[in-house]
RNA sequence: CGCGGGGUGGAGCAGUCCGGUAGCUCGUCAGGCUCAUAACCUGAAGGUCGUUGGUUCAAAUCCAACCCCCGCAACCA
């Protein structure tokens, strides 16, 4: 059986609608499943909702709404971003749901019978904003003297019972964890931060609230706790495989997550409670957690909503197609660090590698298939120069593209792919198979039946970032739809096949037109 | 001492962990080609890698100090 691979992306807090850092951040994830499903693992990719906590109860509150109906229309959203940027989920988690509530006790219990909660009693300057608490020490002061927290939110002094867990205990272990295991936080700046934080020493940790009821129930007899939302938040990527059903079979085939995508803003609770929480509750940790970097809007003036210029990520993937999107977010920005994005530059870097390079690529060669050779792919006798390119482009697609996406260096290995593309692009020129038709008909079908190669195996690399382009064009070439796997990549026998059944293409018809910058919008 | 990101040819970036001819895209200029989506290919110009000092045979890359930009307190990954 495949081996199994286990992805998640951060559980989204559906208190406004999905922006373009949720789909950054999904569009990756799904980068990577897809990519380790054509490698031939057996993946569960989740993502979901997490819709707990006072900031939740209280959008609500302020829209006169309840609280379970927001969260289900936000959560519609979520879904409704997934299904229109080709984000392949295998399972969508709410945390209102009752096998969520379920695992989250059950998690709790767990470390409770390690004895690593007790009740106690917690005073301090507390944020709503923030869902946490501070040290006074921490606080800064505001414009007309009020107390701020970090960041600036308003903080209120508050004093309630609460459960703690006790996180001091595992310092020790959570630093031996990272140090034999240099890979679990990545990329390594993340790493350095945490590492300083957990050295810096680790106090327990207050994982339940009395203040509101908007949560998962404490499962202490009492009724009055609700766990502390990132107790239950994080228990959702144990959800989704299935626990609390520890024994059962999805848990124990899939847990624990080969990676946890996140952004880097919330590297603190991932890599340190959520090992911390597992730690206590005598199950494995995740392999790794991958903190990815913000993206930031550059198209002159900032972006706000007051401005009325933010750019919905929905829109954009109308604007210019889902597929130039992803690619964008993937080819442009090194995965991990910050990144810019702008109409602009989406519009450049899709005109001029995917129409340019790549679609006119694909355009000009199979164009030249259907009218020389009426569309019909037979077998040839390769040469020195074929063989090359065809080198050229399987090293690509075979080997520098999956070691680099098996790094998460996207931009890295869509840059490798499309050194094949433009490899091809000068092939195409070097031999001008539009004189050879003249002077040597047989040897324009070498050269153009190359390049179908060529294309076939360009097309079928980069199916996880620009899944459906790259599926039409796989479609035109007519290669099967069960044959488009990385194993099929490597498949000697593919092509002579086509060519003994006498195999056609399609009519050639451009994937990836060329798209232009929209008008200024009217101020 | 709030947190974070960054300063590399005109623009946007990679390279910095593991020092060793400074790389990519866009733009500009010149040439080639005409199969193709006014696309493709070749070549050229253009950089004291923020500043200063240090380590070294050698520094964009390591160390120290400093200067400057930007994002966040709102829908925040």
């Amino acid at each position: 059986m495949a081996e199994p691979f286990y992805i998640t992306t951060a559980i989204n807090y559906p208190n406004g609608r999905p922006h373009i850092g949720h789909a950054y951040e999904g569009i990756a994830a799904d980068v990577m499943a897809r990519f380790q499903r054509l490698r031939g693992r057996d993946v569960r990719f989740v993502t979901g909702t997490d819709e707990h906590g006072l900031k939740m109860d209280q959008t609500a509150r302020n829209a006169g709404r309840k609280t379970i109906e927001l969260a289900d229309e936000m959560s519609g959203y979520f879904r409704e971003m997934c299904a229109k940027l080709d984000i392949s989920f295998d399972a969508f988690v709410r945390t209102t749901e009752d096998r969520h509530h379920k695992a989250s006790i059950a998690l709790w219990k767990r470390m409770e019978a390690a004895g690593d909660l007790y009740l106690d009693r917690y005073e301090g300057w507390y944020s709503v904003r923030d869902e946490a608490f501070y040290d006074e020490s921490e606080l800064i002061e505001g414009e007309s003297g009020e107390k701020l927290s970090p960041q600036g939110t308003p903080v209120d002094w508050t004093a309630e019972e609460t459960w703690f867990f006790r996180l001091s205990r595992y310092q020790d272990r959570l630093l031996a964890l990272y140090r034999d295991n240099p890979r679990f936080i990545r990329p390594e700046s993340r790493r350095n931060e945490v590492l300083r934080f957990v050295e810096g020493g680790l106090k327990d940790l207050s994982v339940s609230r009395t203040s509101f009821d908007w949560g998962v129930p404490v499962p202490d007899g009492d009724g009055r706790h609700v766990m502390y939302v990132w107790v239950d938040a994080l228990t959702t990527y144990m959800t989704g495989v299935g626990f609390s059903e520890v024994e059962g079979e999805e848990f124990s085939r899939f847990w624990p997550a080969d990676i946890h995508m996140i952004g880097k803003d919330i590297v603190r609770f991932h890599a340190v409670y959520w090992p911390a929480f597992l730690m206590s509750a005598g199950l494995p940790l995740p392999k790794q957690v991958f903190g990815h970097g913000f993206l930031l809007a550059r198209d002159g003036g900032k972006m706000s909503k007051s401005a009325g210029n933010v750019i919905d990520p929905m829109a954009l993937a109308e604007l210019y197609g889902v597929d130039a999107l992803r690619y964008f977010f993937m080819r442009e920005i090194a995965f991990g660090q910050d990144g810019s994005y702008s109409h602009g530059a989406i519009v450049t870097r899709y005109n001029a590698e995917l129409a340019n390079s790549f679609g006119n690529l694909v355009q000009r060669t199979l164009s030249m298939i259907d009218k020389n050779m009426d569309g019909a792919i037979e077998s040839f006798e390769p040469d020195g120069d074929d063989k090359t390119l065809l080198g050229k482009v399987q090293t690509a697609c075979r080997e520098d593209l999956p070691r680099e996406f098996e790094d998460l260096a996207f931009s890295q290995g869509i840059e490798a792919w499309m050194k094949a593309v433009w490899a091809c692009n000068q092939y195409v020129d070097e031999q001008a198979p539009w004189a050879l038709k003249k002077s040597d008909p047989a040897r324009m079908k070498a050269v153009l039946l190359t390049l179908f190669i060529a294309i076939r195996d360009l097309a079928l690399a980069i199916q996880p970032v620009i899944p459906a382009k790259a599926g039409a064009v796989l479609n035109m070439l007519g290669i099967s739809k069960e044959r488009r796997t990385y194993a099929d990549l490597a498949d000697e026998g593919w092509f002579s096949m086509l060519a003994a059944q006498k195999h056609r293409i399609s009519k050639p018809t451009p994937v990836f037109p060329r798209r232009e910058l929209p008008e200024p919008a009217e101020a």
